[in-house]
DNA sequence: GACTTGTGCGCAATCGTTTGCACACCGAAT
DNA sequence: ATTCGGTGTGCAAACGATTGCGCACAAGTC
């Protein structure tokens, strides 16, 4: 009936101890004798003691919850990504707090400002596509509570990060596409402020010229990752009087995007232009039109990583001068034509 | 460089007054002049002053966290859920602690015992397919911590939940295909020990019988929820000698995984099956075969009316005898034949 | 019998913040 | 001159748990 929980002050006044004696007790302390040790846990379990995380953690100046933000967990990259950090988490006895920035940098200050004031004991954070200044996410660090960075990382060298080589796995998909005869490669990139959509032109560039064949920046085009610029930037490939036998997606919600247009117009989507992407979703696989090829992110396995590098710079002494940056590899997926027509 | 952070103590010595006068000053109470309160103020903004929430939380017995369970955040529907509670916590200055249950049922009491142990103010949960037993969370209630169901939800009426009427949209998704001259309307449904599923079943015999149809059970089959239970099902459906001419899923990803098994064995999708579901996940747009018409249970709305009706739970006095229960309204949503082939 | 060693337990401080109460000072009203 | 009300501030307890230190008692050693 009560709605109060027990505390170890209660317990120690029903046996006639301190309180010193029922928390050693409790957490075993060779100090206390069997019985009393018996008594005190037996107690314990009768009266349905649950020890306040609140209070150890006030005192110890530990909270043993890490805040996790993400831009949207609506994406299937994010929430697979938070899965990962989740289950690594649980493992070392960790929580999740969670907060996402809706890509806009006001709100993930303020998210990130919360979780300062909850005291966490690390951020983990994917950047909103919108946040140029990580001035703030510094402070935080200075403050003494860890930042890793995954995905959306800045390019700077002090800080950690977790993240994969869009860079080179770029190189090997224009290397894949030209080895199956492909030469008029377009690309749909993302917001170029982002450092993935860096990584992908520049592993295009360098991939083309390693072939030696010349860069057209009439086959590159952005989107914002709306469906109307997928689309925009689609009608303006296809308007090209040397329209492109292959198109590289900034990731596979812009491939449907793109591949959805397309096919209204006409294109027989993988016959007449061959598509290929990033993510590798496990959505893709009953698709209408999936791609040819998606290049896997991992997002799961990035999430643990980035809690293992977490548990890392949270055992550094601070001030750090020691940054860890964790490369994940990236895998092209390359998906069977049974499901395209 | 001082990693630690600044407290209201550093404050009250610097300033040489007590702590009491700079809490109070940050407070804006009244009684403390107006001279002092701005020194204090300038003082705390000078130092960087946040509070710790930690120490708040612990002396109010408040910590402004609502711990979330749900089964996978992978899955779409629970992450525009997860997307709403968290809109709607942020507007109550609350904060998110989140776990994943996996549908292990021994994963989601851990959870729970830790958001217990974190003192969360609340527990928002949606229960894993395998539980059966929910008295730990009574438990956790009479211990005084509010408990809110929602979408997956118990039966019992002794509890706060947020659900959809799936009862009632079943009704009207079967109206709706005898409408359109569909007789043999199968239906694929989910374990038998979810209320959703029952509801589904529920609603799927009296329609039938209130247009005085009879119910045949060999056009009823039920799925575990993996790709291999939904297509065992599938083919005892097309190995009926009268194969039905409608099939209702139990959700999208169950219509697409029949949908592709259908397709292998040559069915012409919703041309000689017709095949309707629920969720109306934003990716159907982008499938080879699209349901003709899917329940859409807004899973932001539900996660944003779990939170909202998570604190009124919070405001009434312990112990209970006033549950809550939130309808929030299906709809059906026709699909478009733009991407039916 | 004095000394050491080990065993079993309690006292009290501590973490950062809030808050009821008391107190001191001042001007004004009686 | 006393009382009163208002204003500005400080004291100290409280929230729940941990932990260094000290004390009391018993058993063993010389």
């Amino acid at each position: 009936m009560s709605s109060n929980n027990p505390t170890i002050k209660e317990i120690a006044l029903r046996l006639n101890v301190s309180v010193s004696t029922v928390s050693r007790a409790l957490h075993d302390h060779p100090r206390i004798g069997l019985k009393t040790r018996e008594r005190v846990k037996e107690l314990a379990r009768e009266m349905k003691y649950v020890p306040n995380a609140q209070a150890i953690f006030f005192k110890k100046q530990k909270t043993a919850v890490i805040g996790v933000v993400l831009p949207s967990i609506k994406e299937e990259f994010f929430s697979q990504a938070i899965s990962g950090i989740e289950a690594a988490a649980t493992q070392y006895n960790y929580t999740i707090l969670f907060g996402q920035s809706h890509d806009d940098p006001a709100i993930e200050k303020r998210v990130v400002d919360t979780m300062k004031r909850q005291r966490v004991d690390g951020i983990i954070i994917s950047l909103s596509k919108n946040t140029h200044k990580i001035s703030f996410l510094k402070e935080i660090e200075m403050a003494g509570i860890p930042v890793v960075f995954f995905d959306r990382v800045p390019d700077q060298a002090d800080v950690h990060k977790v993240y994969c080589d869009i860079y080179k796995s770029t190189i090997d998909m224009v290397n894949w596409l030209y080895s199956r005869g492909f030469r008029k490669i377009a690309m749909i990139n993302g917001p170029s402020i982002l450092t993935a959509s860096r990584e992908r032109l520049e592993g295009y560039k360098q991939a083309l010229s390693q072939k030696k064949m010349k860069i057209d920046m009439r086959y590159f085009e952005s989107t914002d990752l709306t469906k109307e610029g997928t689309t925009h930037a689609m009608k303006k490939l296809l308007s090209l009087k040397n329209v492109p036998t292959a198109v590289i997606s900034f990731n596979d919600y812009v491939h449907m995007d793109a591949t959805q247009y397309a096919h209204l117009q006409g294109i027989n989507i993988n016959k007449d232009i061959a598509f290929v992407s990033y993510s590798n979703l496990s959505i893709t696989d009953y698709t209408a039109y999936p791609p040819l090829l998606s290049v896997e992110q991992y997002p799961y396995g990035q999430g643990e990583q980035s809690m293992e590098t977490m548990i890392r710079a949270m055992k550094e002494q601070h001030p750090t001068h020691q940054y860890y940056h964790e490369e994940v590899p990236a895998t092209l997926v390359i998906h069977g034509t049974k499901h395209v027509r």
